[in-house]
RNA sequence: GGGCGAGUGGCGGAACGGCAGACGCGCCAGCUUUAGGAGCUGGUGUCGCAAGACGUGCGAGUUCGAAUCUCGCCUCGCCCACCA
């Protein structure tokens, strides 16, 4: 017998060569060399565990980092934390630890945890938002915001969870039941005084993706997010014949509509409910009713406002208004269909022409006004009829009427603004951003109040604005921070005198608009970052995540780079050139994996049994990285049968000629190989001396093609199609080593098949590449490069259909012309059976790839 | 309700106008092993002894040719959800 090849057993090889590369900083990013590629993953939750979804989303970003490295980029691949936010408070109050404490245990039981995959981050560079060192910055962050006008404190009603007592944002509030994002809880309404920055400022620039390579989807929702809406504002007179109001002194109520051609046809008008000018306008008869109707809207909105399918109900407060067009008198209505964030909180109802005014009018008996009709068809109002085209032209609207509705928009606005009722007008669903949050654990926001000479930004000298960590955690969620005497104690930087601290802290998104910025000088205690170090790397040239940060995250960040572009601080446009969206790893029960559903799948268990290589390759391997998925470790085996044979088929001994050992007695052939192979009419000998004629020719040829679509699917982020060509590869040179067949073939094959492997399974190629005798650090080595020679095929098989069906297959040389291809096809003998007598009337030929002969 | 995406063997998936099911899992048979495991070889869409026929959610269409393009329907997933 020949002597068993060493057992590839990881545990012996891959945390050496972890702390080799380490020791050796393999991966240090510098600032000084050519050629920088930035390559980030956002930045994980310290949430206290890496699960199976930490590991897909940083090893396919891992191997496209690795391959650009050996392709000769210089690669930043940062880590961090961020590791502000609500659980780690909800720990301290559940549990009574600190949430410094919490969160410090997390992130070291992480790290270590992120350092088992063995990927390529550069640690030192690491960051964390809720390390003073970082949040100073973030604080500085917000005062060039402050100073710049981008950062107000206004009163506004705002969404509370009362389960966590927190303030949320507006997107932080999920699905028609308006549910708090984290616990589910349905949040109610509340007005504070609140710290917004003016991302309305961007939202027409923020429509401008024409820099980024990102998914389409992502940019359909952050479009659909800001929601521009272009149309006319339109002021309705209040009607002086209204009587028991006042209102005769009232200025006229604007509306804003993307359908000023429709204005004839506005019968009545709608106020939300909270319109400054519904209290003037409601008449003493009224007056009961529509209170009565606020109240009810905000005592439903304090509950579940839009819980159900509702009716779409509302009350007359007394009062008309003018059509400008038209000059009838319109009732004027509330309802709270009508949202007082959007436009001007009031619009004009056109029951023929939007769907929701039609079923206003329908249930309280309002006039419907036909005003645009199909060229040519009668008028109907059987149906709220909304088209505004080329083909739809205005009727019953005066000096308009036969014009096309697409011109009317332009016509109808022009004719108002010309007599000082109305104006082009655009409107968008964004709000401001809410930044602040009355929360202990998050960045505090560095204003303090002064008696005499209001808020006043904190000098810069004196940040960071600590947290103070003697603090008592209540059950009931109020930031500890607003009974601190420590914190609140603060000095007017005017004059010097007693002012009380801002309590609240900045919301987590804060932190992550800009964590990138800080990874290109993350040690820099001078300022935010070293503005040489931001031009080398700057923007990021791929970022990987999960599309849940469509529309938080990502516009965040692009809102905070073109705002500090502004105020002189950047010198480009977008963070993020390329992004790439990871699917997600859901538990073996569908849903997404999380503590409380116990489906959190944890990889250290399969890490201990098989090695990082394995976890990595396979979760590369599964599917495409873009799907994600249930998670099922079925399967894995097969990947590490597969470094299993390449570890043994790399092992030195089993190279080229007299070092390897016959795979019999030699002179012999081997017994299995006398029999026939059943059905073929050959022994298994004839394809054994067919494998070893050809072998080295066509071992070659699979290797060159290998390199091609292998750098080609990494590329692309098609790694689980990468490793089924290193696979095919492997296969190929057991094939070829099976025959004793071309020892340099072999070795150049299995080498190149190292040299590929790299990326995906780091460890295994390094420890191969050094039992082969090959110089430290394969990671290093340049990325073999596809021979178009080589790799071309010397007979080409082409398909030979007729009617579309297969029927037969043709070897033919490259540049065998058409002419010749054709008289082949039609010798075929199979061909000639199935035309069964018929003329072939065409024969189709797709160049290299198929003949097709037609009968009819 | 609106938008986007996806439906392919027992399973994960490949092919994305041109040989459907690459690669792998599982399963079956054989070899090897004291045994177990591992490993190796062959087979494995469905029906059929075979020749062959039929097969990519369902139904139409375009095309010499459709898993792929178009239209309608069904199912699932994600996002948005009274935005005038």
């Amino acid at each position: 017998m020949t002597p068993r090849a060493e057992r590839l057993d990881p545990a012996a090889y891959e945390v050496k060569w972890r702390e080799r590369w380490e020791r050796d900083e393999l991966y240090r990013a510098r600032d000084d060399v050519p050629g920088p590629f930035y390559l980030l993953t956002m930045y994980p939750y310290t949430s206290g565990d890496v699960h199976i979804g930490h590991w897909y989303a940083s090893t396919g970003p891992d191997v496209v980092a690795r391959m650009h490295r050996m392709q000769g980029a210089h690669v930043m691949m940062p880590m961090g934390f961020d590791s502000f936010g609500l659980p780690a408070e909800n720990a301290a109050i559940d549990r009574g630890v600190h949430p410094a404490d919490w969160t410090k245990a997390n992130i070291d039981r992480m790290r270590a945890q992120f350092q088992t995959m063995g990927a390529s981050w550069d640690w030192s560079r690491e960051v964390i938002a809720s390390d003073p060192s970082f949040y100073r910055w973030t604080q500085w962050l917000f005062l060039q915001f402050y100073r710049a006008g981008l950062a107000y404190k206004a009163m506004a009603p705002v969404d509370w969870c009362p389960k966590d007592q927190v303030v949320l944002a507006r997107e932080q509030v999920l699905g028609p039941e308006r549910r708090c994002w984290r616990c589910d809880t349905p949040v109610i309404k509340r007005d504070l005084e609140q710290w917004f920055f003016r991302i309305t400022k961007y939202a027409d620039e923020l429509l401008d993706f024409s820099q980024l390579d990102w998914p389409e989807p992502i940019l359909l929702m952050q479009t659909n997010w800001i929601g521009r809406s272009e149309g006319a504002e339109i002021d309705f007179p209040v009607a002086p014949v209204t009587a028991g109001s006042d209102a005769g002194a009232v200025e006229p109520i604007r509306v804003f509509t993307t359908r000023p051609d429709t204005t004839f046809g506005a019968t009545f008008m709608v106020l939300a409910p909270e319109h400054p000018l519904v209290a003037r306008l409601t008449t003493d008869e009224r007056r009961a009713e529509v209170e009565a109707y606020v109240a009810a809207a905000r005592r439903q909105s304090e509950i579940d406002r839009l819980a159900a399918e509702r009716e779409r109900d509302g009350v007359f407060i007394g009062s008309y208004a003018v059509n400008p067009l038209t000059d009838e008198p319109v009732p004027i209505w509330i309802a709270d269909y009508v949202l007082p964030g959007y436009g001007t909180g009031a619009i004009m109802g056109v029951p023929a022409h939007d769907a929701r005014d039609f079923d206003f009018a329908q249930r309280y008996d309002l006039p419907i006004e036909v005003v645009v009709a199909p060229r040519g068809a009668e008028p109907s109002s059987d149906a709220a009829f909304t088209a505004h085209t080329d083909d739809e032209v205005l009727v019953n609207s005066g000096e308009f009427t036969g014009m096309s509705a697409s011109a009317a928009i332009g016509a109808i606005t022009a004719h108002l603004a010309e007599r000082g009722l109305g104006a082009p007008a655009v409107s968008y669903k964004i709000r401001d951003w809410l930044v602040s949050r009355q929360r202990y654990w998050g960045a505090p926001i560095p204003i303090v109040y002064c008696d005499v000479h209001g808020p006043q930004p904190v000098p810069e000298a004196e940040l960071p604005v600590l947290l103070p960590r003697d603090v008592d955690f209540a059950a009931t969620g109020v930031s500890p921070l607003q009974s601190h005497d420590g914190f609140l104690a603060a000095t007017c930087p005017v004059d010097g005198g007693p002012a009380r601290r801002e309590t609240d802290t900045m919301d987590t998104f804060v932190d992550s608009s800009w964590y990138y910025l800080r990874y290109t000088s993350p040690q820099n205690e001078d300022a935010a970052w070293d503005s040489e170090a931001m031009r080398h790397w700057m923007p990021v040239n791929l970022y990987t995540g999960g599309a849940e940060h469509a529309v938080l995250h990502l516009l965040y960040s692009r809102f905070f780079v073109k705002a500090l572009r502004d105020m002189g601080h950047l010198a480009f446009d977008e963070p993020f050139l390329a992004l790439r969206n990871q699917g997600q790893i859901l538990g073996a029960d569908h849903q997404r994996m999380s503590k409380s559903r116990g489906n959190v799948a944890n990889p250290d268990d399969l890490v201990a049994q098989y090695g990082a290589d394995t976890v990595r390759l396979f979760l590369l391997f599964i599917g495409p990285w873009d799907q994600g998925g249930p998670w099922s470790a079925t399967g894995i085996e097969g990947v590490h049968r597969f470094l299993t044979r390449v570890w043994n088929q790399a092992q030195p001994d089993r190279g080229a000629g007299e070092r390897r050992p016959a795979p019999s007695v030699p002179g012999m052939p081997p017994r299995s190989l006398a029999g026939e192979i059943p059905g073929s009419g050959k022994t298994a000998a004839d394809d054994l001396l067919a494998a070893i004629a050809g072998g080295s020719r066509s071992l070659r040829r699979i290797t060159h093609q290998t390199i091609a679509a292998v750098t080609q699917d990494y590329g692309l982020l098609h790694f689980n199609t990468a490793i089924s060509k290193l696979m095919e590869l492997s296969n190929a040179i057991g094939e070829a080593m099976e025959g004793n067949a071309g020892g340099e073939a072999v070795d150049e094959a299995v080498d190149t098949l190292i040299l590929l492997l790299a990326p995906a399974a780091p460890h295994i190629a390094e420890e191969l590449w050094e039992r082969r005798g090959r110089p430290y650090s394969i990671h290093l080595h340049a990325w073999p490069v596809a021979d178009a020679d080589l790799a071309a095929e010397d007979l080409i098989e082409l398909p030979v259909q007729v009617n579309g069906k297969l029927r037969d297959r043709l070897q033919v040389a490259p540049g065998t012309s058409a002419e010749e291809i054709e008289r082949l096809a039609l010798a075929s003998e199979r061909v000639q059976a199935y035309l069964d007598g018929h003329e072939a009337v065409r024969v189709v030929q797709i160049p290299g790839r198929l003949v097709n002969v037609v009968t009819r």
